[in-house]
RNA sequence: GGCUUCAUAGCUCAGUCGGUAGAGCAGAGGACUGAAAAUCCGUGUGUCGCUGGUUCAAUUCCCGCUGGAGCCA
């Protein structure tokens, strides 16, 4: 049986991910695009090693700050182990829709050149793509895309799963989560997200990982005196609701989810009754 | 106390030589195949502070009031 638990940031996937490997005795594997860097801990909300309660738990804290790790390594390193555990239960767990898209379904990743695109303006870039392919839906201005378009040898649409997951997701009223939000991001602070950031910073400026993830980006403009600490925090809390938003339109239209909400006075109900779901559809 | 200045979208502010207004941010929506916590695309009606006056017509000009900022006493 493979589960996978989704939802926007805050809304407590970590929790209910060991409660239902506990019930189901599953291992955890990550599906988090920023919890398999180490020494991300606070920023990322990544699980403690006394949460994990001593199940297995995969594909967290697998590379190095200035690793450049993708989808692509993730969609292999992922499915070695869903066939390694193939007798097991498995809780996947992430907020990285991309991510576990192209682990349960098709997705295929062809070979891609390294030709450096960065000197072409974006309507060039645009231009090269529709040579490539006079039907190509990618805007002009977004550039990252583009150049990865043009990288690919060949690609191809994703339309069938390859492996039978439950996908269950976790929400709530976008004021509880956007309250939520705000207060887990001064929890942070709190709990001294500053000091590993500025530790973090000096020790690898250049990271993309750290320089991509929300509750570091922000701050390491601080620590360059761009902004103020409280620019910085303020910034986070609003990259952090932009991110939920982009969540949502993303495990809506891309991945078929069985939504929960989540009982924040009892979170056992929640649990309670995705149990109900798990143990009617099995 | 006198003078000057400001008051317009949730916030910061443009603007209307008099014909009831628009940017950025926030918010809402969307796209997504090697950076995805990324990248990108749409989306803007609000007693124009309050009360009178002038006017065919006032958010705009004038009197007064309220609140903020500054200068002089």
């Amino acid at each position: 049986m493979i589960l996978a638990i989704v939802g926007p940031t805050g809304v407590g996937k970590t929790k209910l991910s060991v409660e239902l490997a506990k019930h189901y005795n599953a291992v955890v594997v990550n599906c988090d695009a920023m919890q398999v860097y180490k020494n991300m801990d606070i920023g990322t909300a990544k699980i403690t090693e006394v949460e994990k309660e001593d199940i297995p738990h995969y594909l967290f804290d697998i590379c190095n700050l200035a690793d450049n790790y993708s989808v692509f390594n993730y969609q292999q390193e992922a499915r070695k182990l869903l066939e390694e555990n193939k007798d097991k239960n498995i809780v996947l767990v992430g907020g990285t829709g991309l991510y576990l898209k192209a682990l349960l379904y098709d997705y295929e990743f062809s070979s891609i050149d390294d030709k450096d695109y960065e000197k072409y303006s974006n309507e060039e870039l645009y231009k090269l793509a529709i040579t490539k392919n006079p039907n190509v839906d990618i805007h002009q201005n977004n550039r990252q895309r583009l150049i990865s378009y043009l990288k690919r040898k060949a690609s191809s649409k994703a339309t069938k799963k390859l492996y039978d997951a439950k996908i269950i997701g976790l929400t709530t009223s976008r004021d509880k989560l956007y309250d939520i939000i705000n207060k887990r991001v001064d929890k942070m602070i709190e709990n001294g997200l500053l000091e590993e950031a500025r530790h973090l910073y000096q020790e690898n400026p250049h990271s993309r990982a750290l320089n991509t993830a929300i509750g570091y980006k922000e701050l390491f403009k601080y620590f360059n005196n761009e902004i103020t600490l409280e620019e910085a925090v303020y910034q986070i809390k609003i990259n952090s609701r932009h991110y939920a938003k982009r969540q949502y339109t993303w495990f809506n239209h891309q991945l078929d989810v069985k939504w929960f909400e989540v009982n924040f006075d009892d979170f056992n109900k929640t649990i309670d009754s995705v149990k109900l779901y798990i143990d009617k559809e099995m």
